[in-house]
This record gives structure tokens, sequence and C-alpha cells, in this order.
RNA sequence: GUCGGCGUGGCGGAACGGCAGACGCGCUAGCUUGAGGGGCUAGUGUCCGAACGGACGUGAGGGUUCAAAUCCCUCCGCCGACACCA
């Protein structure tokens, strides 16, 4: 018997399998598809532990669906454009192309060491033209749809990176998610993807996703933040106090509290505002105020005691249930982007208007009062306002009831109901208000001042305005020669911007942002599946026939961003025809952070364990099996060489195993004999012990099989573990009494239920100690017998009044009555005869007796 | 503040409502070895007991049940996401 050395097996059969093509899939194959994916790495350096992880979890779902009968696609690539590599170019004096390519390098040849089973023909690099050809492809797709628009809004800033950013980049307290700067507010043109025309169905279609975890779907559901409630028009007063024909419109979720508006709010840089106050008295503390909300940048406004601004316009708005002339002020909790940039106020119902009232000495009557509230004895039924003030400490925005508020006082109030309809019911008929949806989510803005990025593909033309760059002209390819140390951008080449308008042959200019990053990770998984298409992103029929991903791995932190751009993609491209399936990701599996002493692993922190030096010491296969081991993927793992070292004993375990179960001399490195047989075993002992081990074996089958369906690896190695601490007892049984059946069948188990994990070693053993031909990875996966995993007789507890006081072995197959019997006759001494209440028998594990 | 997740030995973690702590790490003892490493065997929740055995035990308290780590209620603690969303 050979020792086992994972350093010489490796890499032997990585190159074999290379050789062999043995994970290349194709289209031809007949049997069923099935598509497993893991986000694919940026390549910001060397392959880390979180990806060991990651990308273990999906090999070992790849191989173990291929194991059982399924054509597997299971690519990989690299989401290669993006601002550190400009950063990187910058700090190295190199380009951000050489930094990109050469830590590309490097990963893939680390994940060839870990020996996952990629269909490495199909890889795709999203800085290659080949690739990002595509994405501007699709651009203009959906521009034609008319999910593309460039215009002026208010936009995150990042100084730092000196670009814009999306909402979903500006993370904790407003920083920037890649430097964490704190992020300005600006007002610029930009481009946008109308995510939001899809929000409906984006919140909708979470239900279906029952493969995804709830907290994931809670997630979006909370970011798309769809809010029910009423457009409501106020007429707007002009300087003198008279009424206008203007409107200003208020979004609302709580209509049932209207006739508790006693004052109105604009969001300091409504475009309102400069009109009311120029010139007039009031001018000079709005601007004060419009001030101090635009210096605030978020983090400063998300700290510390909220203490809200405010300034009155000097101006009114009308009421229009109540005919009521309100005063309008501007204030720093009122914002821009959501509902219209304007608020009802009305402070006994909501806290912040009642604590802005409370400052600023504003009315505040209460219109909607819960049951119990002694106030309710005084005002129930008063349709006419007689308090103008209430005695509480804050509002209360819960249910109750009407009061205060005309024709409508006495019904019940709160959020969404029959007061609230009745209101936006009486609006809706005279013509000043509606029912209407709100959402917090806001278009996807995708411009990037930067230059490591897919270019946009539009053109300005002083004639034709802003054209598309016609698809027979793409790519539009990316420089090479941007020298991004000197700050160069698209902007400071005007070979690149000097183009001639595509309409009207006049001299234009090219547009010199590029694309969100993300706009590249939303379409990648669909490319895969057609990887060389030299016509089309990827032909409808084949990615039919893939999408949508069966399983999908990855972490945490893309819950929204990724996940939620990638769902969008899917609807817009199948809406354009361009493939049929409504959500792109059937099966999410988000697993958790490899840490080290409870603290997430970084390069600044100094306290990164690299795998590959954990691959030198113990071997790809040990280091695989190890993070499989040490928790359920979903959870966190805290790093312990302790544990690896113990993996290590193991499969040095299931490797003599193997070849002692075959008849093979086992030894240790120094040539000692490791198999020490029982001689005094007879015969019938001898079978028992067989028995016992058959026994195990299909015990242990089902119950990896059952743990690898619901990703339960770290029981699946447990249990393997287990059989093999079992083989050990028929190890003893001297070889001329040994089931030679038997000893194979354990032996061939064992290695093809350790392939998909261990893939090196298992195809090392099928072969040179099983003597098999052919890849395990293509054998079939193990059948068991559940009824082989069952013995003849059982020991059941015997619980009295709840505890366990006695046990009894039956038969396996004993009825209950026996069962019963059994169990009383076990129990009757301690039961002394008094009368039985209730017997209840759970087969093959209890009975209760109470007595 | 809102939403979500989690609290089990010295540690990582197991337990379709059915004998809590599988499996591993660590530790203890013995065998093997010149020594070390490795291997093998046994033990290892807490308390009482020489032992047979017994009592207690899954963050705290209550409840449902023949039976609760698991289901329900209240509270405490930790973690995460969102956060002046009208």
């Amino acid at each position: 018997m050979q020792q086992y050395n994972p350093h010489e097996i490796e890499p032997r059969w990585q190159a074999e399998w290379e050789r062999s093509h043995l994970n290349r899939v194709s289209e031809a194959d007949d049997k069923p598809q099935y598509y497993a994916l893991e986000m694919f790495p940026y390549p910001s350096g060397d392959i880390h532990l979180g990806h060991v992880r990651n990308y273990s979890i999906g090999d070992v779902i790849s191989r173990y669906k291929r194991m059982q009968g399924f054509n597997v696609l299971h690519p990989i690539g690299w989401d290669a454009f993006g601002m550190p590599a400009e950063n990187a170019a910058i700090k190295q004096e190199s380009t951000p192309g050489a930094w990109t390519y050469a830590n590309i390098d490097r990963q893939r040849a680390s994940l060839k060491r870990l020996g996952f089973s990629y269909d490495w023909d199909r890889s795709v690099v999203t800085s290659d033209v080949e690739y990002y050809h595509w994405g501007q492809w699709i651009f203009l797709k959906l521009w034609e749809a008319g999910l593309v628009e460039r215009r002026n809004s208010p936009v995150n800033w990042c100084p730092s990176c000196a670009t814009v950013l999306a909402n979903e980049q500006v993370v904790g307290e407003g920083g920037c998610w890649r430097c964490h700067t704190a992020v300005e507010r600006k007002v610029l043109e930009q481009w946008f993807f109308k995510i939001t025309d899809y929000a409906q169905e984006l919140l909708d279609d979470l239900d279906s996703l029952d493969g995804w975890p709830e907290r994931v779907r809670q997630m979006q559901a909370n970011w798309i933040g769809r809010s029910t409630g009423a457009e409501i028009d106020f007429t707007l007063c002009d300087a003198a106090g008279e009424p206008t024909d203007e409107k200003i419109r208020v979004f609302t979720t709580r209509a049932d509290t209207l006739f508790g508006c006693s004052f109105f709010l604009l969001a300091p840089e409504h475009p309102l505002v400069e009109d009311f106050v120029a010139g007039t008295a009031y001018e000079a503390e709005v601007r004060r105020v419009v001030k101090l909300a635009a210096s605030a940048t978020a983090v400063e406004r998300s700290k510390g005691e909220r203490e809200k601004n405010g300034a009155f316009t000097g101006r009114f708005v009308v009421n229009p249930i109540n005919g009521e002339k309100v005063p309008i002020w501007i204030s720093d909790y009122v914002m821009m982007d959501y509902g219209t940039g304007a608020v009802m106020a009305v402070p006994s119902g909501d806290q912040r208007d009642y604590e802005f009232a409370r400052k600023y000495d504003l009315p505040i009557p209460p219109v909607v009062v819960a049951e119990g509230d002694p106030m309710l004895l005084l005002l129930r039924g008063n349709a006419r306002r007689v308090m103008d003030d209430v005695p509480w400490e804050c509002a209360y925005d819960g249910p109750g009831v009407m009061v205060q508020s005309g024709a409508f006082t006495g019904l019940p109030g709160g959020k969404d109901s029959e007061g609230a309809q009745a209101v936006i019911d009486q609006l809706a008929l005279e013509g000043v208000g509606q029912a209407t949806v709100n959402f917090r989510l806001r278009d996807w803005l995708i411009s990037r001042q930067r230059y490591w990025g897919n270019p946009i593909p539009a053109i300005y033309c002083d004639v034709c305005g802003i054209v598309p760059v016609p698809q027979e002209d793409l790519p539009v390819v990316l420089p090479k020669d941007v020298d991004v140390t000197a700050g160069e951008t698209l902007a400071d080449r005007p070979e690149f911007y000097e183009v001639d308008c595509p309409v009207c042959g006049k001299p234009a200019h090219r547009e010199t942002d590029t694309m969100d990053t993300f706009t590249c990770s939303s379409w990648y998984y669909l490319r895969y599946t057609d990887p060389h298409n030299k016509e089309l992103p990827f032909a409808r029929t084949v990615v039919d026939g893939w999408m949508p991903v069966d399983q999908y791995i990855g972490g945490i932190e893309h819950a929204i961003l990724h996940l939620l751009y990638s769902r969008f993609f899917t609807k817009a491209l199948r809406d354009q025809g361009l493939l049929g399936f409504d959500e792109p990701f059937t099966n999410l599996l988000t697993q958790g952070m490899v840490k080290l002493e409870g603290e997430v692993m970084s390069k600044s922190k100094g306290n990164v364990i690299a795998p590959e030096d954990m691959i030198e010491r113990f071997g790809a296969d040990a280091l695989r099996v190890y993070i499989l081991f040490m928790a359920p993927p979903d959870k966190d793992l805290d790093w312990s060489q302790e544990s690896l070292e113990g993996i290590y004993r193991f499969l040095n375990r299931v490797w003599r195993s193997v070849f002692d179960l075959l008849g093979a001399e086992v030894v240790d490195e120094e040539g000692t004999r490791l198999s020490l047989y029982d001689t005094n075993l007879d015969e019938a002992a001898a079978l028992e012990r067989g028995k016992q081990l058959n026994r195990e074996l299909h015990r242990v089958i089902g119950k990896v099989t059952a743990d690898f369906d619901r990703f339960n690896f770290n029981t699946a190695i447990s249990a393997l573990m287990e059989l093999v601490n079992a083989t050990g007892a028929y190890l003893k049984v001297p070889l001329d009494r040994r089931d030679e059946a038997l000893a194979r069948e354990v032996a061939r188990a064992l290695v093809l239920l350790v392939a998909p994990m261990a893939p090196h070693m298992a195809e090392e053993l099928w072969h040179v100690a099983l003597d098999e031909t052919g890849s395990v990875h293509l054998a079939p996966w193990p059948s068991f017998d559940p009824s082989k995993a069952i013995a003849d007789t059982v020991e059941l507890a015997v619980q009295l009044n709840g505890k366990v006081r006695a046990r009894v072995v039956v038969a396996t197959d004993a009825s209950e009555f026996e069962v019963r019997e059994a169990a009383l006759a076990a129990a009757a001494a301690l039961i002394g005869g008094r009368p039985i209440e209730k017997v209840v028998v759970v087969p093959r594990k209890l009975v209760s007796i109470v007595y």
C-alpha cells in the first residue's frame, strides 16, 4: 500500500482531467440539464478562503448532480471591470488592464489547484471585448425598449472615486460602497436604467422564489419599499394669499389624517422654493436653512439628535378636504426624491411632524384617537375642530377613531383603513386626489465618469441630439492606452470621442462615461450558456434550455445590488423576446463568511489565511473537506488550523480503510503494520460484524444522499466518519473470515461518497485501490436499500410520566400491541400496580406511559 | 425606530415535537515508539456517589403537550439589513 500523498496525486489528476476534457459540457448530451453557478470573482488579488468556500460548495453540488445523471453546466469567469483596477494601476504605475489580467491568471491557477470541475472553455471575462460588446448590444436593446434615459437628477457623488453612484451603492451611513467616503448630493445629467418600471413585478415575483432564503427576499422587499396611499392636490395661493390655479401634489399613506394637516412642507431643494421667497422678507431665513441642509452630508444627517430645521416661505396652500389655508414651510427632513418632495404635515399623527410643530409652535389638532384614550370621550362625534393641541408627549400613528374630521368623523382611522379609503374616494370624486402606490426604489444610475468600464454606446450630435451607436458599429472598443496614472479618462482622448454623427454625418461627440460594473454582472450567467456566439449575446434556444440557474451560490452582501439588478435584466430581456423565463435564479444559497477569531479577514488587519499555504501543507482535498465540515454553508465559519489537521487525518483514515478493506497490507510511513486481526473471532461473530457493517453502509449512503440534497455537507461528512469508524471493527476480522464482496462494496461506496468533496483522492483510490476504469466522477451515485439499514431488534426508551425510567429491546417489526406489552412488563416494578392512564407508542423510538 | 436572524459542553457544531450534546477539535489515561510525530484503545455536560445509580441541564421566565432545544407568549443578550420613506 502506498502512502496518501496529496501533493503527488492532485496535480497528476488535474492534468489528466484537463487532457481528457472531463468537465466539458455540451447541449448535445441528452441527460437532463442542471445549471450550478457560483458568483464569479472580482480579480482584486489572490483567491481567499471566502472563494474557496463558495466554490467548494458549488463544486460538490455539481459533481453530485453529475453522478446522479445530470448534464451539469458549471462555469466560471471574472467580473473584471471596476475601480480597484484603476486605483491599483495608479499605485503601481501600471495599467488597469495589466493588473486585472495578471490577477486573473493567478486566480485561475489557484482555482485549478483546488480541482474545481469547471468547463474552462466557457469562461468569460467581462473586460474582454468579446464580452462587453454584447453588454453594449443589450444597452441598445434596452434603449429601444424605452428603459434607458439620460436626465437631470439629484445623484450621489463620491468625491474620492470622482464618480456618481447608484442608490444601492451608497452603504452604511451614507458612504461609497467601494471606499466608504461620505457621498455628496449633486444635481447632474446622468444615464439611468428604468428599473422602477419593474418595481411591482420585482416585488410580486419574490413570492415565487421559494428557493431563496427568506431574509434575502425580505431585504429586497424592503428595498423596493412599496407603500399604498394617495396623491392629493393642494391649491397654491399667490403672494397675497389668494388661491391660484396651480396645485402642489403630495403623497401620503394616511389620507384619514387629512383634517389634521396644520402646515405644509417642501424639500429644501424643491424647485418652487426659489420662486416663493426671492425678494421677500422670508428669503434670508429660507436660504439659511437650504444651505444648512445642503452642507450636511448623509452621514451627518443620520447621526445625532436629528434636530429638525425649517423656515416659513411666506406662502400658503389650501387643504382640499376642508378649504383650510395652511402655511408652506421648508424642512430638511423632507426629501426631494421620495414621493413628490412635498408633504402634508399632520403633527398629531406623525412623530417628525410633531417634533417640528413643537419646535416652531404650530397647531397639533388630533384627528385619529386610539380606542381607550380618555380624549376620545371628549371628542367622539365632534365633526368640527374644537381642539388645536394634544396633551400627548408624542404623535399617535396607530389605528383609532377619526375625530374633528367633518363627515368622516367616527370612521375607523389608520393605515389602509376604511376612513382613509373614504377620504380618498371623496377626493377622487372632486378630482383633487386618487389612490396610488409609491415605491422607495429609484431608477438605477448606470453612468460612471471612469475609464475602466464598458463604454456607453451613445453619441451627442448638435443637430440630432443624443443618438445611439448603430448596432453594426459595435463594439465601441475601450482604448488600451489611457493613462490613469496621469488622471486621464476617455474625456481626455479626442481620438476616442471625436466621431461623425451616425445619423447626419456631421462631427459629433462620443459619450465618454462608462457603465456601472454591475451592468456586466447582471447578465454573465446568460452568456455562459452560449459563450462563443458571435452574432448575439446568446441564442434564445440555448439560453432557454439551460436557464434559469438551478442553484446559485454566493455571499449575502449581494442580496440587494447584484441579485436585484439581475432580476431586472432578466425581466427586461424577456420583454424584448430575448429569453423565455421570468426569474434568473431558482434556488439561492447565501454562504456565510470565513472569519478568524470572530473577525473578518482582511489585508489591512493582517489576519489573512492564504488558501495556497494550506494547499501546500495539507492538499486541496483536505482544505475543501475542511471548509465544508466546519459549519453549515449558510453560517459564518471560524478558521481553525487544528480542525484542518483533523480532516487531513480523516482523509488518511479513508485512504487506509479502503486499502485494508480490499485486503492490502496496511502499514504506516515506517512500515509498521497497522491492521491487527482479532484471531479469536469465531465464524458467527465475524458474520455478525459483517451484518452490522452492511447496515451501517446502507444507513450512511441514505444519510449522505439526504444531506447532500439539503446541502448539509457538515453532517454528510460526519456520517462518512461514522462509516469509517464502523469499518474499523470489521477490519479486525481476519482475512480468511471476511466477506470479500461486502468489503469491496463498502470500499467502493466510500470512494463514491467522498468523490464530490475530495475529488483527487477519490479518483486515485478508484483506479489504484479499486482497479476500476473510467473516472469516478462519471460513475453513478451509489444506491441503497433502506430496509437493509434496519437491525432485527431495536432498543426503546420507556418513559414514565415524561421521564425515561427503563429500556426494552423488541423486534424491529413488533406490533404496537407487542411493544406496549413489553414496555409495561419492563416498567411493572416501577409502576407498582397503580392504574395506567395512557400509553403512547412511538414506533422504533419510545413508549410513554402515564399513570 | 422598522424588518430579519441567532442564543445548546472548553471549542466548531448534531438532534421529522420523541433517549440533548451525533461527528470532529481539544483534553486525560493506557498501549505502540529510543524520543517526537503518527497510529490504536478507553474516557470526557454539571453536581452527588468508590460503584450500581441519581439529580440538574439547550439565554431568563411563563404556557401548550404523555413528551419542548424544537411550538406559543413575555423579557434579556448578540449579529445583520434598512433607516427623517411622509
